[in-house]
DNA sequence: GCTTGCTCTGAAACGCGTTTCAGAAGATAC
DNA sequence: GTATCTTCTGAAACGCGTTTCAGAGCAAGC
C-alpha cells in the first residue's frame, strides 16, 4: 500500500506538495501537480481514511441509537437519516440497544472515544441528566420530548398529536375512547395519557392499555379487549403495527370494524393503508432528516434546537 | 484531552508503560500500574479510538450495503447482523444504496480506504466480477446466490425454497399457480422462475408478475390480477408485504381468500401472521448472523464460505 | 561462580495525512 | 531601485496509541 511519502519520493516532491494536490490546494505548479498525479496512478495510491481522521479529528460518522433496527416504527426515521447522511457524506453507525441502558452507554461512549462526531438517539432509557454528561464530547439529538437545552430535540408533539387524533374520533361521533400505548413510563406515553384525560370526557383508567409494541402484541390485545365487560367504542393506537395485529385478529374472529369497535392508528405505515387503517400520519422521515441536519449544524457551531412536529389525519375505513 | 504522553509524564513512567497498562500486558510492576491508573483517573484519560485504529490497522467496523434500511424485507437480516456485531464488539456502518450502482461502489470504496474491515452486501446491482475487484481490500459476504469462490455467500436457496413452496401449494390441491416476483433480473427471481417452470405443469409466462416489492405494489397487483381473463388458482408471492397489500385490497373488494385465489407468502413476517397469511419461513436473522460471522472468520484467515439455507412452511389460512 | 531465563522499563520508530512556518523566486507597484 | 505581493515549496511538528528492540536487574539452575 503506497502512502503519501512513497508518492512524494516517486514524484520527487515533498510530502506537503502531495498533500496539497490531494486536497486541491492552490499554489502547486502545474508540472508538479501532474507528476504527483502520475505517481499516484502508477503506485495505485489510496488515501488512508484512518490517518485523515486522526489528523483532522473529524470522523464523518454519527452514531444512531435505537432499540431494534428491524422494528418498523424506526424505519421512516432511519430512512430520513440515511438520506441526509448520504447527501452530506456522513456515515451512519447503527447501535441496537434492545432497550438496555448499558448498551446506550456504550453507544454514547463512542463519542467520548472520538469514534463518532455526534449521536442521534431515537429512543432511550437513559435519563436526560445522564445524557447531558456526554454532551461535552459532541452534539446529541433526540427524537423524544423533554430534552434539556443542551440537547437538540426534533420530535412528534405527542400531546398535540393525540389531542388532534382524539378530535378526529370525536368528529366521527365516538365519545367512549380507549388508548393503546407502548412502554408505560416513556415520556410520549405520559403525554398521550395526559391528552387522553384532558380531552376525553368518558376517560377511564382501565381503557388505557400499556405495553403494546408489536403486531403480535396487537393480536394479544384482541383477546384482552374482548374479555373486558365494559368496552370503549373506539381505540386509539399509538402504533400502526399494534393496530394491524388487532385488526387482523378481529377479522379472524369475524368481528366487524368499525361496527364493534372503531380504530385509529398512528404513524402512517403503507401496510396500514392496504387494510384501510385510519391513522395519524407522522412525519418521521422528516424528523430523521432534521435530526441529522441539526446535529451537523451543531458541529458547525450552531445552538441546539428543539422542535415539535405535528401529525395529520389519514382517511381509512376503520372509523 | 489528555493523551497517553500526558499520562506518562504525570505518572513519571514511559509512554510504553502506559500503553502496556492500557492493554493489560504483563510485566508492569504493581507500583507503576497503580501510578498509571491514578494518573488516568486524575486527568480523565479517554483512549482515542482513531489513533488506535490507525496504529493497528483494524477499524472494528463493517459496512452493510442494502437498498433501503426501512424496507421490512431487510429487517431480520439486519437484526441478526446487529446482534452478532454487538457480541463481537464490532460496529455496523449502514449504507443505503437505493439500488444505485454508484452508491454500491462508494460503499465498497470504504474498504479500499481502510474505513471498514469488511463488507456485507444484502442486495446488489453490481456484477460479481466487479465486486471481486474489491476483494483484495477485505472480505466481502453477500446474501445473494451465485457468488464466486472468493466471496462468501450465505443465502436462501431460492430454487429449492420455491420448489418446496410449490409443493405445498400442490399438496393443497392447487395446480394452476402464478408467481409474484420482485426485480425481474435478480438472480433470486431467475431461480424462482426456474423452479416455477420445472415444477408447475400448468406454468404460463403471463402468470409471472415481476416488479413487485412493497405492499403498495401488492395493492396495485390486485387490480392487474383481476383484470386478467385467465387467472391461476393460487399465487406464490416472493414477499409477505406484497402479499399483504394484495390481501388487503382483496378484502376491500370483498373477494374471498382462498376461495377466489389462494395465497402463499415468503419471509414469515409477524404482521403476516396477524392476517393468517400462509407463508414460507425464511431464516433471515440466522443468515444475518452467519454473514457477520463468516466475515469475521475471513478476517482471521478463514476461507470464504458458501451456504444455501432452506425455508419451512408456516401454516396460515390463505391456502 | 557462571549461565540462563524471567521480569520490568523506556527510547524510538511506526501507521499516515495535515498544517504551520519559514523562505525562495518572480512579478508588480511606485 | 526598492518595497510589496503573489506564487510555490518543503522541513518539521502534530494527532496519538502500538510495537520493536535493547538493556538492566535479579533469581534459579548446575
Amino acid at each position: 500500500m503506497a502512502n503519501i511519502r512513497d508518492i512524494a519520493k516517486h514524484a520527487d516532491v515533498s510530502v506537503t506538495t502531495v498533500s496539497r494536490v490531494l486536497n486541491e490546494h492552490p499554489y502547486v505548479s502545474k508540472e508538479k501537480r501532474t507528476r504527483v498525479h502520475a505517481a499516484m496512478k502508477e503506485l495505485g495510491y489510496l488515501r488512508n481514511q484512518q490517518a485523515l481522521t486522526l489528523s483532522t479529528g473529524k470522523t464523518q460518522r454519527i452514531v444512531v441509537i435505537l432499540p431494534y433496527m428491524d422494528h418498523p416504527y424506526y424505519g421512516f426515521f432511519v430512512n430520513g437519516l440515511a438520506k441526509a447522511a448520504l447527501e452530506h457524506d456522513y456515515r451512519l453507525v447503527m447501535w441496537q440497544t434492545e432497550y438496555k441502558l448499558s448498551e446506550e452507554r456504550q453507544a454514547l461512549d463512542l463519542l467520548k472515544h472520538r469514534e463518532v462526531d455526534g449521536a442521534i438517539v431515537l429512543s432511550h432509557e437513559m435519563s436526560f441528566k445522564e445524557m447531558e454528561t456526554y454532551r461535552a464530547y459532541g452534539p446529541i439529538a433526540v427524537a423524544t420530548v423533554g430534552a434539556p437545552e443542551t440537547i437538540s430535540s426534533i420530535h412528534v408533539d405527542h400531546y398535540a398529536s393525540f389531542v388532534s387524533g382524539i378530535r378526529v374520533l370525536q368528529q366521527y361521533g365516538y365519545e367512549e375512547i380507549g388508548i393503546i400505548l407502548s412502554r408505560s413510563h416513556s415520556p410520549s406515553s405520559l403525554a398521550r395519557q395526559q391528552a387522553y384525560f384532558d380531552e376525553v370526557a368518558h376517560a377511564r383508567e382501565q381503557w388505557i392499555w400499556t405495553g403494546y409494541l408489536t403486531s403480535e402484541d396487537g393480536i394479544r390485545l384482541a383477546e384482552t379487549f374482548l374479555s373486558q365487560k365494559e368496552r370503549p367504542r373506539a381505540l386509539f393506537f399509538s402504533s400502526d403495527y399494534v393496530a394491524l395485529g388487532f385488526l387482523g385478529e378481529m377479522q379472524r374472529r369475524d368481528i366487524k370494524i368499525p361496527q364493534e369497535v372503531a380504530m385509529l392508528g398512528f404513524d402512517g405505515h403503507p401496510i396500514g393503508h392496504a387494510f384501510g387503517l385510519s391513522t395519524m400520519l407522522s412525519p418521521n422521515e422528516e424528523i430523521g432528516r432534521r435530526l441529522f441536519e441539526t446535529t451537523l449544524a451543531e458541529m458547525n457551531g450552531a445552538q441546539p434546537e428543539t422542535h415539535g412536529m405535528t401529525v395529520s389525519y389519514q382517511v381509512g375505513t376503520t372509523l
